[in-house]
RNA sequence: GGGCGGUUAGCUCAGCGGCAGAGCAUCGGCCUUACAAGCCGAGGGUCGCUGGUUCGAAACCAGCACCGCCCACCA
């Protein structure tokens, strides 16, 4: 006789999973044992790499963060159940616009880089009366600090979440964005663009906002659908005649440098080489031919003005065209001198009196001053009596530019910005995206079509505080002017530096903006400069050689696809230039969770649902399931329908956990027919889901899981075997629903880490000796057979049918399916009865049949049976 | 205007050449010795439309419609 087998004792459990509870205790359990702590000196074949989305910590917390971080985690679970050394790190992204807006508004402080830095400067959140006095103004490392400080609080939330949600980040590994580390490799990766050749500053036309008054990237931009006006204008033309141009910027008129027509058009063709003489203003301008207008647009005949439009841009450099700036970066309009070379006119007088109008105005004002003007007969520059306006204005809905977090048009405004050379590289960063294999492939076309369509180089400088500063200063000549084109370039061994308070090399303290002296470059990245790097942040790049080697590229990037042409574009960018290689191997895409009806969830929308109540309400195990029932890259909608049937799975676990582990025997081999056959599916399923895993398809090995653990095991094995289990002989029984629930616990792991992890603990911890099941091997095959093969496995499924067929004629004969048969007559073919024999027992049992006897009838179906005649025993009286 | 994804039961979604599926919801039956947070049953479909390929199409091909997303040059 074998040693009795380790049981559980279900009444001395909580009757009920209590959730809050286990996820408080495994929590302290998982640190304690350093579950996810990832082992340094492992080889990289042995590693699988995350290479985690640090969360924009100022944004609120959103249903749609657990569900795509918990995507990443279910796929780092696994790999860890593999046997990989999983490296998991969790930074926070804090710097950038959306946190310098909060920390502006919390403390009522704007940053001034000239300010003297204040080291022990410390302040209160701002009293309501001291919102309605000016804002305090303070330096640049006084402000990153401020930011530090209201970040860290957002970081704490989003860590709750993080761990609540049972992550399993190695924490030891955290960063944040703006942190001194991140700055330095920030700089050292700005300082080897620059020593390669690939970023270079120039003065040139730049979408530029005008509330931020930053320059912005074109993967910040896009375009909304915007009301506005064709007006029809007309221009004279030297030498006699006129035309009319279309604009729906009027208010650029003094702007006008040239007026273009398609070469083939007939109208204008006469036009070509001659001089317009622009209304309003008198200024001759060019009239030349550009392939780029289109004929049935407007009028057909277009000025071209400095700068209305990124066509404009374009005009303005192949036709080497005069810049009149007239938008300032506070995209009011700068006060000009008609008569100046720069800007020329027939009639300066006119020009000035008109212009001194609309002077000072914003974009909006300055058009309808400029509109009146127009309308006006005495402003006639044609010779022909009439107003310039020719028509009324006619309104159309159009797409115009906007930066993402911007509230008005963008503007092209000639500035000195620092960008990155892509545009002569897309063919290798289109090689380089076609290595990389993204999930699902599909979106591999999104990063192609935004790489095909880029049309400037990445302009990464932005005209703000908070964010990591240029390790530049500039040497200023006898006239105090920089010298833009000689810029002193901080050492690496020196960096992180701020050049506002650092000195560069060779230079004192009483140079600064000091002519023979040299200045600070003011600017700071755009925030992807550094976000780009966060492969490189957990790597340590050179500040860390050999961990760089180990853990890059990494194994797979997790984000939503909406980011593909910033996040995933420029990390696969810089790593391209900087070491000619791919950043990761795999792209993971998550979707988005819609609302109801549909649409993206947003803080504008107000359609947000927050996650912590309903962590509460379905435990975090049912929000992970939730999150792990929808593929890679389909956005989902928002149904709590998917957490309820989450949170009653974790209870059925917990239940048929309690009730397979509770069942008292002696070590026994499995040996009977109908256990070995289920082991058989088992083996099936573990394959399976094991396939899918390995695809990234989290989604259909929890559904393949949970069907077999509903279905097959409960329903159907459980409740063929539970009689046997209890009698002597049940030592099969016993050990194949243990197996089955040893495997199952594993397969669900990485989806259920809390309910799985507990009932793990109550006997298989210790059987294994794997403390935590989150360290426990993954099931495999071989695992698995010792287990000889059933001599017929369909054993399993005539089991399955015939007790089927029992319980619907009970149903048929309103009698409870737990009620007796005192007698039962059963048909099927004599292929089936055969096959009927070896589980005979277990599914007469299981149907509580007390007598039966078989009929032959070899008209039935192979796998069928019919009931052919019931007796049922008396219900037991109340 | 270009590209991508989707359209399957009332709802949310699988299925992607071989009998149209799951969960939820609905209806009926059961307080059965693990679990009523449960169990046993039942009903419910022109697989968006039109054509084609095929012995066979929800699936493959072509076209169309609608929904959504990404991109595009604001005159």
């Amino acid at each position: 006789m074998s040693a009795p087998i380790k049981v559980i004792d279900p009444e001395t459990l909580p009757k009920h999973f209590e959730a809050r509870e286990v996820e408080a205790r495994l929590h302290e359990r998982w640190d304690r044992l350093g579950v996810y702590a990832h082992d340094p000196a492992r080889p990289r074949d042995e590693t699988f790499v995350v290479d985690t989305p640090p969360p924009t910590v100022s944004g609120s917390l959103h249903v749609g963060h657990v569900f795509s971080y918990t995507h990443t985690d279910v796929l780092a679970r696994y790999h860890r159940m593999r046997g990989q050394n999983v490296f998991y790190p969790m930074g926070w992204d804090d710097n950038g616009l959306p946190t310098e807006r909060r920390v502006q508004n919390h403390f009522h402080v704007r940053c001034d880089p000239r300010a003297p830095h204040e080291p022990d400067l410390k302040l209160a959140p701002a009293t309501a009366a001291e919102a309605k006095q000016p804002p305090r103004l303070v330096s640049r490392p006084n402000f990153i600090d401020l930011c530090l400080e209201l970040t860290h609080q957002d970081e704490e939330a989003f860590k709750n979440l993080w761990r609540r949600i049972g992550l399993s980040v190695d924490w030891s590994l955290e960063y944040s964005t703006i942190d001194p580390r991140c700055r330095h490799l920030a700089q050292l990766s700005f300082r080897d663009l620059f020593e390669k050749g690939h970023v270079y500053s120039v003065e040139a036309p730049t979408m530029w906002d005008v509330d931020f008054q930053t320059a912005v990237a074109q993967a910040e931009v896009e375009d909304r659908p915007t009301r506005g006006a064709f007006h029809d204008v007309a221009f004279g033309v030297e030498g006699g005649g006129e035309f009319t141009i279309a604009t729906t910027r009027p208010e650029l008129l003094p702007a006008c440098v040239a007026v273009t027509a398609h070469p083939s058009d007939a109208r204008y063709r006469h036009l070509f080489g001659k001089t317009a003489r622009t209304p309003l203003f008198h200024v001759p301008v060019p009239i030349f031919a550009s392939e780029l207008v289109d004929p049935e647009k407007g009028t057909g005949i277009l000025m071209v003005c400095t700068f209305g439009d990124a066509t404009d841009v374009v005009w303005w450099r192949e036709q080497k065209l005069p810049l009149r700036q007239i938008i300032g970066r506070d995209g009011r309009l700068v006060a000009v001198q008609f008569g100046s070379d720069a800007f020329p006119s027939r009639d300066p007088e006119a020009a000035n009196t008109r212009y001194a109008q609309i002077a000072r105005k914003g974009v909006g004002g300055a058009r309808q001053a400029i509109v009146e003007m127009l309308r006006d007969a005495t402003t006639d520059s044609t010779g022909t009596g009439t107003a310039p306006l020719r028509a009324e204005p006619k309104p159309i809905e159009h797409a115009v530019k906007y930066f993402e977090k911007g509230d008005r048009p963008l503007e092209f405004i000639s500035t000195r910005q620092w960008f990155v050379r892509l545009l002569d590289k897309k063919e290798q960063l289109l090689a380089i995206g076609d290595e990389i294999r993204w999930h699902p492939d599909f979106m591999r076309l999104r990063y192609r079509n935004w790489t095909e369509n880029l049309n400037v180089d990445w302009c990464v400088s932005r005209q703000r505080y908070f964010g990591v500063p240029f390790p530049v200063w500039y040497p200023l000549d006898a006239d105090a002017q920089p010298d833009y084109d000689h810029p002193i370039v901080a050492a690496a061994a020196t960096m992180p530096v701020d050049p506002t308070v650092d000195l560069p090399p060779g230079y004192g303290a009483d140079q600064r903006d000091q002519a023979g002296g040299f200045t600070a470059e003011a600017d700071v990245y755009d925030t992807w400069f550094t976000s780009s790097l966060t492969p490189q942040i957990a790597s340590g790049w050179v500040l860390d050689p050999n961990r760089h080697a180990r853990r890059f590229p990494a194994d797979i990037r997790p984000q939503s696809h909406e980011i593909i042409r910033t996040w995933a574009f420029y990390t696969i960018a810089k790593a391209w230039l900087h070491e000619h290689t791919m950043p990761w191997k795999h792209v993971v895409i998550s979707g988005w969770i819609l609302d109801p009806d549909r649409k993206k969830m947003s803080k504008s929308k107000g359609n947000v649902v927050t996650p912590m109540h309903l962590l509460d309400e379905y435990t975090s195990d049912g929000c992970r399931y939730w999150a792990a029932s929808a593929r890679l890259g389909t956005d989902t909608a928002f149904d709590e329908k998917v957490l309820k049937v989450g949170k009653r799975l974790v209870t059925k676990l917990y239940n048929a956990g309690k009730f397979v582990l509770a069942q008292a025997g002696p070590h026994a081999p499995i040996d009977v027919e109908l256990d070995r056959a289920f082991v058989e599916r088992l083996r099936q399923l573990v394959t399976r889901v094991t396939k899918a895993f390995d695809a990234f398809d989290y989604a259909h090995a929890l559904q393949d899981t949970e069907s077999f653990f509903w279905h097959d095991f409960t329903d159907t094995y459980l409740e063929l075997v539970k009689h046997r289990a209890r009698d002597d002989a049940g030592g099969s029984a016993i050990a194949g629903l243990r197996l089955g629930l040893r495997v199952l616990l594993r397969l669900f792991a990485p989806v259920l880490p809390y309910v799985t992890d507990e009932v793990w603990s109550w006997v298989f911890a210790e059987e294994t000796d794997t403390p935590s099941i989150h360290r426990a091997p993954w099931p495999t095959l071989e695992e698995l057979s010792t287990i000889a093969a059933p001599a017929d496995a369909t054993c399993f499924d005539v089991a399955v049918a015939c007790l089927a067929t029992i319980n619907k004629a009970k149903s048929e004969a309103g009698v409870s399916p737990g009620r007796g048969v005192a007698q039962l007559t059963l048909a099927a073919s004599s292929e089936t009865l055969r096959q009927l024999a070896t589980v005979e027992r277990d599914v007469l049992a299981s149907a509580r049949v007390e007598r039966h006897d078989l009929a032959t009838d070899d008209a039935l179906a192979a796998g069928t049976f019919e009931v052919r005649k019931a007796e049922y025993v008396a219900p037991v009286e109340a």
